[in-house]
RNA sequence: GUGCCCGUAGCUCAGCUGGAUAGAGCGUUUGACUACGAAUCAAAAGGCCGCAGGUUCGAAUCCUGCCGGGCACGCCA
């Protein structure tokens, strides 16, 4: 990965002129050698071979010759085909130590969304179910990348687009009305509402006529029935409630609840639009948008009985959305599973002549599996978010209490790392594959985790609570194996934020702080901070705190908290 | 059946737009707390990168076929 653009740009600079490749090549062919042993950029002559009908190697060897000496590197050195840099080492730490440190929690920011608004519809969970752990992932993907488009410069809105209109309520409505509680209701509303859905769709094997209730019951919704739309208020209001405290404990929040029902009234506007263009079908009794043309299955917007389904509510919010904040992008955080919907609903927009649904962007995730199977609300089998939240903090709060008694708010960082922990155990990986929920490994708090990059964080402030950093240090003194793989590795940290934007993918934020994390611990077994000669003290507590910054700013992205004591 | 995704060490996964000896963590074996926190560090063992072709100076990476797994494919969301 190529870090400090300043170095590069010398490069292409100094490369310019002397190979027969236009500048734009030049910067596009540098690539970062396997080890730092082996310089910082490498510029591989493979291209040139062939223009010169030459061995790489000789051109390589070549080229380091010509290659005027430059403040900028210690030296430049053929090294087989490629022709290596190797940055100069103070010059180095001042770039990266010295920046990080003057700006701050700013580290790592850029302009490249400077007056863009992106679009986040993420977690969305849906009402009448608990909050299984699969509406983890997409809130904590989604709240990432709030925080890493945040980061580029890009206005966010974050939308939970709450589950909380379509069929699944009238089939709620009639269980209720069946097998209902008011008693059990009053005492775990969740957990009664959870089972009247359960059984709701366990009955409705062995007696269809109750999938045509609750059907029903969702056109006397649709059609402002009082009774329905009471109970359905009252369904809302209590998961609403029970959602609010999940979030609270994960820290992720929305800046609108805009849920399915918030476009009810929008609703026979958009199936008119499509209409007035054309669009519009029946077919088999359902109102459809064509799409063979695109290869696809229809798109169903009416029932046969006239109300709305998840699409129509889809279509009208992606225009609603665009017409409130002309987005430059609206990221849908979504399971892999509903891939081909997505595809259908953009070809619609499409259709319908939407240029700005280039914009729009299904961003995937993979199923959580669980004992190989898939997790369903409908069968019961069902992992609940809040006792996999409540394990792993337990888990922290037990090993607070044997390595670290003494630490005070106990509860908190108990939460902070037993939450973190969760998050990055989802963040990590590449989100596109699945996961088979495992008791064990989402409980395992050592190596690439979550704990890990938090202890070396708080063994840093422990430092530094020791000896605060001292005005005038010497950062050329920085020069040792340790501190300069330690130094590399944290000028990379704004290119690890550009590719995690670009590709949607916070794992490569993840992966890096597991990187930063590992060469502090390296540096810090290797060499002593306070006990170190005066100005050598003075730059190593200059580079730790430097360290801190970048691993609590990447922490952040993520959307895990860094306490400084744990 | 058709389409999309995945297949790298015993397990869980990295591997940047094709490039220099394929890397981590867990687990296993062995060392390091009279230096700033051992939730740590150091070291060892462990891989025909699913299989077979092709493109290329060069393929875990791109193309084709096959095998294995997942998901989706009209009145759920």
């Amino acid at each position: 990965m190529i870090e400090m653009k300043l170095f590069q740009e010398q490069i292409v600079r100094l490369l310019t002129g002397l190979v027969p490749l236009e500048p734009e090549q030049i910067r596009a062919d540098l690539e970062s050698p396997p080890s730092l042993e082996m310089g910082n950029y490498a510029f591989p002559c493979f291209k040139l071979a062939k223009i010169h009908r030459a061995a790489p190697q000789k051109i390589a060897a070549d080229l380091a010759d010509k290659v005027p000496a430059d403040p900028f590197f210690e030296r430049v050195e053929a090294m087989g085909p490629y022709l290596n840099f190797f940055v100069d080492k103070s010059m180095l730490a001042g770039c990266t130590v010295g920046e990080i440190l003057r700006q701050g929690a700013d580290f790592g920011k850029s302009d490249e969304g400077q007056g863009k608004t992106v679009v986040l519809d993420f977690s969305a969970p849906n009402i009448a179910k608990p909050f299984g752990i699969g509406h983890l992932r997409s809130t904590i993907i989604g709240n990432s990348l709030y925080r890493i488009h945040a980061a580029l410069g890009y206005k966010c809105v974050g939308i939970n687009y709450i589950g909380d209109w379509g069929t699944q309520f009238g089939k709620l409505i009639a269980a209720y009305l069946h097998w209902g509680d008011e008693e059990l209701l009053q005492k775990d509303p969740i957990q009664h509402l959870y089972e009247l859905y359960v059984r709701f769709h366990r009955e409705a094997e062995a007696d269809p006529s109750l999938g045509d209730e609750g059907r029903g019951w969702f056109k006397k919704l649709e059609d402002g029935d009082p009774y329905a739309v009471a109970l359905w208020q009252r369904f809302r209001d209590i998961s609403l409630a029970e959602f609010k405290r999940v979030y609270a404990r994960l820290g992720v929040e929305f800046d609108y609840w805009h849920g399915e029902s918030f476009y009810n009234k929008m609703l026979d506007d958009t199936v008119a639009a499509v209409d007035a263009l054309g669009l519009l079908e029946q077919s088999q009794g359902a109102w459809i948008v064509n799409l063979e043309e695109e290869g696809m299955p229809p798109c169903l917007l009416r029932k046969q009985d006239g109300a709305t389904l998840y699409a129509t509510r889809d279509l009208t919010a992606a225009i609603y959305r665009h017409n409130t904040w002309q987005f430059a992008k609206a990221l849908y955080v979504v399971g892999v599973d509903q891939t081909l919907y997505f595809r259908q609903l953009f070809a619609v927009l499409k259709k319908m002549g939407h240029q700005w649904v280039e914009n729009c962007q299904h961003i995937p995730f993979g199923m959580i599996r669980f004992n190989g199977g898939k997790m369903s609300t409908r069968r019961g089998s069902l992992v609940f978010l809040d006792d996999v939240l409540s394990e792993a903090i337990d888990l922290a709060r037990e090993i607070i209490a044997e390595k670290n008694p003494d630490l005070p708010n106990k509860e908190e960082v108990a939460r902070q790392v037993g939450v973190g922990a969760l998050i990055f155990g989802d963040l990590c990986n590449d989100r596109i594959k699945d996961v088979d929920f495992d008791w064990d490994q989402v409980m395992d708090f050592s190596g690439e985790t979550a704990p890990y990059i938090q202890y070396a964080h708080a063994r840093i402030c422990s430092i530094l609570r020791k000896a605060p950093v001292e005005p005038g240090f010497n950062l050329s003194l920085l020069d040792n194996e340790y501190e300069y793989a330690l130094t590399a590795v944290l000028g990379k940290y704004p290119a690890a934020i550009a590719r995690a934007g670009e590709t949607c993918k916070p794992s490569f934020v993840a992966r890096y702080l597991i990187d930063v994390a590992k060469e502090f611990n390296r540096f810090y077994h290797q060499c002593p901070v306070l006990n170190a000669p005066p100005a050598v003290r003075a730059a190593r507590l200059a580079l730790i705190d430097a360290a801190r910054q970048v691993l609590a700013n990447g922490l952040s992205l993520l959307g895990i908290e860094a306490p400084e004591e744990m």
